[in-house]
DNA sequence: AAGTAGACTTGTCCCC
DNA sequence: CGTTGACAAGTCTACT
């Protein structure tokens, strides 16, 4: 699931069930879903803890508790969702929250990649993340400038948590294609005009993604298993042997940084 | 500094 | 066809 705007949505959604509730008991269904502290001293921080809010920060999904900050990584697979539905199968749940009024948060993940994380400070976790994307220092000048300072490529760097923070495989392919840029080219040699095109491009395609509830490929889900709609608006990502929107050209799918990716060989000239 | 390969993990597809 | 094996919405580490 797991871009900026599948996270987005899943925090919206979660949002108004969770602030207020305590957590009461955490039961570890797959106890390695905790990440980097030990399993007692997990269950000891959060249990009994309210939870005051709930936000994102680049793909991470925050529960701000009473005096301390839980971050769940969804990373390709998993799900965060309420239900007072009885769950019979846990093949794939990794851990549940038993919450106050007597409901339940389930993480569900199917790959196990997903984690959750401890924070007592949360600068921790800023310090590994770039500039989001969507908040108010992420300007064309801002981008201008961090893309001279660099020699990557552009795919590779718009994947970069520590440059920017929430980007994946399928908006980075739609905003490269929006702005007319190879995926290999080299970012320090980008136009200025491409620039102000790919900030563009960015901020266009997370808030319209956002809007539509996400894109669902195949796993991603929220609030009683509804799907993404942003699907009917990718112009690109998987769309090999179809004709590009703009030119009617083929749109291809090569290798780029390791990950499939999908271009428009006329648009996108290297 | 920046690129690649491998690791983690399990389901899908039969393409690559 | 699928008893194989490559690939998948992500990210970390080791190595060059």
């Amino acid at each position: 699931m797991p871009e900026l705007p599948e996270v987005e949505t899943v925090v919206r959604s979660l949002r108004p069930q969770l602030i207020g509730r305590t957590i009461l008991v955490f039961e570890p269904i797959w106890p390695k879903v905790i990440e980097a502290v030990l399993l007692d001293d997990f269950t000891a921080a959060v249990e009994g803890q309210k939870i005051k809010d709930v936000t994102r920060r680049g793909k991470f999904i925050l529960l701000h508790l009473d005096s301390v900050h839980l971050a769940v990584h969804l990373r390709m697979t998993g799900t965060l969702f309420i239900t007072r539905k009885p769950v019979t199968d846990f093949q794939h749940i990794t851990a549940v929250f038993h919450i106050s009024a007597g409901e339940k948060l389930f993480f569900r993940d199917t790959r196990k990649f997903g984690r959750i994380y401890l924070y007592r400070d949360l600068e921790v976790l800023d310090r590994k993340l770039g500039i989001e994307p969507l908040g108010v220092g992420f300007t064309t000048e801002w981008l201008w400038e961090n893309l001279r300072i660099r020699k990557r490529q552009m795919k590779a760097l718009l994947l970069d948590q520590t440059f920017l923070a929430g980007l994946g495989n399928i908006y980075a392919d739609e905003v490269l294609w929006r702005a007319k840029i190879h995926p290999l080219k080299l970012s320090n040699t980008v136009s200025s005009t491409k620039t102000k095109a790919l900030h563009e491009a960015i901020g266009t395609i997370l808030t319209d993604a956002i809007a539509a509830n996400g894109t669902t490929i195949r796993d991603f889900t929220f609030q009683d298993e509804q799907t993404g709609g942003f699907n009917n608006e990718l112009q690109v990502f998987q769309k090999e042997d179809s004709a590009c929107p703009r030119c009617s050209t083929t749109i291809r799918k090569i290798r780029a940084v390791g990950r499939g990716t999908h271009i428009c060989p006329r648009c996108q000239r290297q």
